[in-house]
DNA sequence: ACTAAAAATTGACTTAAGTCAATAAACATA
DNA sequence: TATGTTTATTGACTTAAGTCAATTTTTAGT
């Protein structure tokens, strides 16, 4: 759906501070603009986006929807979690890859077709890089995430989750623990175990509040490229301080 | 280290059929070649791609080598395994995200350093092109094995990846049994139990060779993106054709 | 503030795949 | 073609996480 004029000048500016749009001429930017789309859904609907139909590139303005891939058995894996500002492009999948977007909430897409994003990466080559840099970074999250689901035991992975949230969203759990069970491949019974576990050794969830006995029980369960952003980073107190 | 005038040529024409370089103006690409590198590896040599010594686009010229991650304990998996024509780029990842190569074979990897790239797809967009068709393609096979390692039973594993050969491959399997059994996140013993089951079903595994009682036993592991390339792909007895 | 619905927890039990150890098959190099 | 080494298989046993069912807690709408 094309958007009305009054909406248009707020999504330009939400846009923008999207890190695929950075460091882009602004003229070009809002001449790109034009073409963006909105879509709205609701929750607990469900999206298939195969790629014929979604040859696409989204960007959430507002709501939350997973990523998932359901089997004949009904069971169910969680592939990303896309969040505000979160950019998923199917576009850039095979025309045979469907994945299913399930909403948590009532959603707000903004959207460009396949051509127009083409187009105007073949015009501007900051925003081809921007889109490298996008992908780039969907490789090493879908990295990192194989890693902690082959890798790490349930209280390994909560844990993990932990520091992520103390250290991306100042000890805050972003959504709700079923959903964050299934994005660490397990069941909510297994989280609600694993907590409990965590509990013993000083860390405390007071509904969605990290609190910490004392500062760092959760460290031993950071990895490098989390902990980069952390204020600790390379303290002495720091696992990744290795001399 | 910098080949010599007498590999020059085999080098630039082995490049030159990589879709890293596909649709390039010739002179352009015999350009960029010039900065081409060259390092070999020995068998069971491991080394960390750390992004700050190893900020390099290697493609493998001859030779296999895994990606890994290893925990504290030396469980070990295995991200993905690069073949000759496969291009890993750790240029592309975090400085914090550190992996490790293990090479399987004696190996010669082609290289480029991250300035000479980021140059080239400067001046040349379908240069950018291939480089977000390459990371486009790096996230869809993550998804697709993320989906395989958590929603498949052991014996759907082997099952997948046995179609997987049977289509890419004519019927052969391309590594040892171990390679492949940590590639899907399993133990060499489950593998073989698992070989064991689908032996029962009619899946017969000649040393490396895949044979089949009747053609379809394996049409049920099929998913549909490996399913597209091949030659019975929405024929009757294909299972992703429902109508 | 009240109620119904949804989400989270807890306990008892099951299970698929891992572990460890012994043996067998395949491969590579003389 | 023989020999040592690596890779694969098989059997007995263990275990971490899943399942199912019963509560309890939290959330959202009136």
């Amino acid at each position: 759906m094309i958007p009305t004029k009054e909406h248009q000048n707020k999504y330009y500016k939400f846009l923008a501070k999207i890190p695929l749009f950075a460091n882009i001429d602004e003229d070009e930017l809002i001449n790109f603009f034009h073409s963006v789309q909105v879509k709205q859904f609701y929750r607990n609907e469900m999206v298939t986006f195969d790629a014929e139909e979604h040859s696409k590139c989204y960007i959430v303005y507002e709501g939350l929807f997973k990523l998932t891939k359901i089997d004949e058995k009904g069971e169910e894996i969680v592939i990303s979690i896309a969040d505000v500002k979160d950019v998923v492009s199917p576009m850039h999948f095979s025309p045979h890859y469907d994945v299913c977007a399930e909403f948590m909430k009532k959603s707000t897409l903004l959207y460009f077709n396949k051509d127009v994003v083409d187009s105007f990466s073949t015009k501007n080559n900051q925003f081809s890089n921007n889109i490298i840099d996008l992908l780039a970074n969907s490789v090493q999250k879908l990295m990192l995430i194989k890693e902690v689901l082959q890798l790490k035991s349930a209280k390994e992975k909560v844990g993990w989750y932990l520091v992520h949230s103390k250290i991306n969203n100042t000890f805050e759990l972003p959504y709700s623990k079923a959903l964050i069970a299934s994005y660490l491949g397990m069941k909510p019974e297994s989280f609600s175990r694993a907590l409990l576990s965590l509990k013993k050794d000083g860390v405390h969830l007071n509904n969605k509040t990290v609190i910490l006995e004392n500062e760092y029980e959760l460290c031993k369960y950071c990895d490098k490229v989390t902990g980069s952003s952390c204020t600790s980073f390379l303290s002495n107190q720091c696992i990744h301080n290795r001399t």
